[in-house]
DNA sequence: CGGGACTTTGACACCTCTCAACTCTCGTGG
DNA sequence: CCACGAGAGTTGAGAGGTGTCAAAGTCCCG
């Protein structure tokens, strides 16, 4: 999951990645919210597509300093390699379940053409994706940041209230502020002012209401 | 050709993406630089791995800032489409040349398992590079992200002079700038500073000799 | 009720951007 | 051969956004 325009989604494929056949050797797996499902430098086995629950990539910089790569939700795949080992760390934010597939697949196009195919769509989708992300992290001032962010959940994972849209935060604050480059206080007075300004509302601390998609829309563009 | 550590590139790939045979229907095409190989919006009927010469991936949000993407160097693919056409415009700050690669092999993993096979292999290189970019873009300051991009365009192209290695910047100033999330000020300015520091050396505005690499080493990272 | 983690808020500093002027390079034409 | 202009690069001054540091508030759970 990537900070892109909303519109970029409605491309994304969102059908089971595995189909029913044995395309590789797949299998299902459950993760604990707070577990690992590999870190930086593990030897990189398996592919993973998300189907419920969200994931948590990071890695971290030898001075401490973290960054949030991308979380993972329903639909996407997670763990393409580096080489033969995975370069970053994948945790669950909540309780997950994914469906494991074979590295093998990645190097043998004539076994697994099926796998394959659809192996390389999701890659290209996300270097579509963090293309995207380049430029939410590069050119974006804070509040445009956070109001594409949170348009972004909002199609991805919201549900509808009337006109409004509603949506979980599962990550908190900070985990917010490594994914958008900026500090965990800024996303706090980002979540403040947009709240002073009606434009969302937060009743739980992780829980948030869309009032005014229109505003937010002109706010992750402005110039 | 994005700026991580230098180690990571010393596992890519070098060797001519296509083989001899005629993997998907591969030819051979001629940039002038300056001129486009791509723009966004075309429909994306070829993937490209450069040969000679050096590329420029950039895309322009609604308000006119840019984002310098990428730049395409000698083994790089560039143009992985987002759907059905390219997302981002791709030209040649030299004169260049790309192997043509027709599309129709990234969706038939059957007929061309092994053009297929090395797409996905540079399609996860590209993530593997990019998430390194994001560290560079998110978590380092100006002086860190300009080291990195020294030390990775020395280790890719430079040539040894001695204990020293040199290398031309075909770029400009403010192509840097877009590339690194900064001001085309501050680019001058921190060229400035490693002069004065006796890091760099350069005799003519786009041809860099790094005096001292050790140095480099620890601005890229420090804390 | 207490402790701890997370969040919010405030004050302040500073890094980087913006704006502006100047310099340098290079190609053109008188 | 020199003058000129255009474009790129450099340098400086000032402003502002965001980070840092610190303290207070909130929530959860034992």
């Amino acid at each position: 999951m990537y900070v892109t325009n909303p519109t970029d989604f409605r491309q994304t494929e969102r059908t089971a990645f595995l189909g029913g056949a044995a395309a590789g050797g797949e299998s299902s797996r459950t993760i604990a919210a707070g577990a690992f499902l590999f870190r930086e430098g593990d030897s990189a086995q398996f592919v993973f597509e998300v189907q419920t629950g969200v994931l948590r990539l990071t890695r971290v910089l030898a001075n401490g300093r973290r960054q949030v790569i991308a979380f993972g939700y329903p639909g996407d795949i997670v763990g393409f390699p580096d080489g033969d080992v995975h370069h970053a760390d994948c945790d669950a934010i909540t309780a997950a379940q994914v469906v494991v597939h074979q590295t093998a697949a990645l190097k043998d196009a004539r076994r697994f053409p099926e796998a394959h195919q659809k192996l390389l769509g999701a890659a290209i989708r996300e270097i579509s994706a963090m293309q995207d992300h380049f430029m939410t992290l590069g050119q974006k001032t804070v509040t445009e940041k956070m109001a594409s962010f949170l348009l972004v959940l909002g199609d991805r994972v919201g549900t509808r209230l009337g006109e409004y849209t509603e949506f979980n935060l599962p990550m908190c604050r900070s985990d917010i502020a490594d994914f958008l480059c900026i500090s965990p206080e800024t996303v706090s007075r980002t979540f403040t002012q947009f709240r002073r300004r009606n434009i969302i509302f937060v009743d739980q601390i992780n829980r948030v209401v869309l009032l005014d998609r229109a505003q937010l829309l002109e706010l992750s563009e402005q110039d």
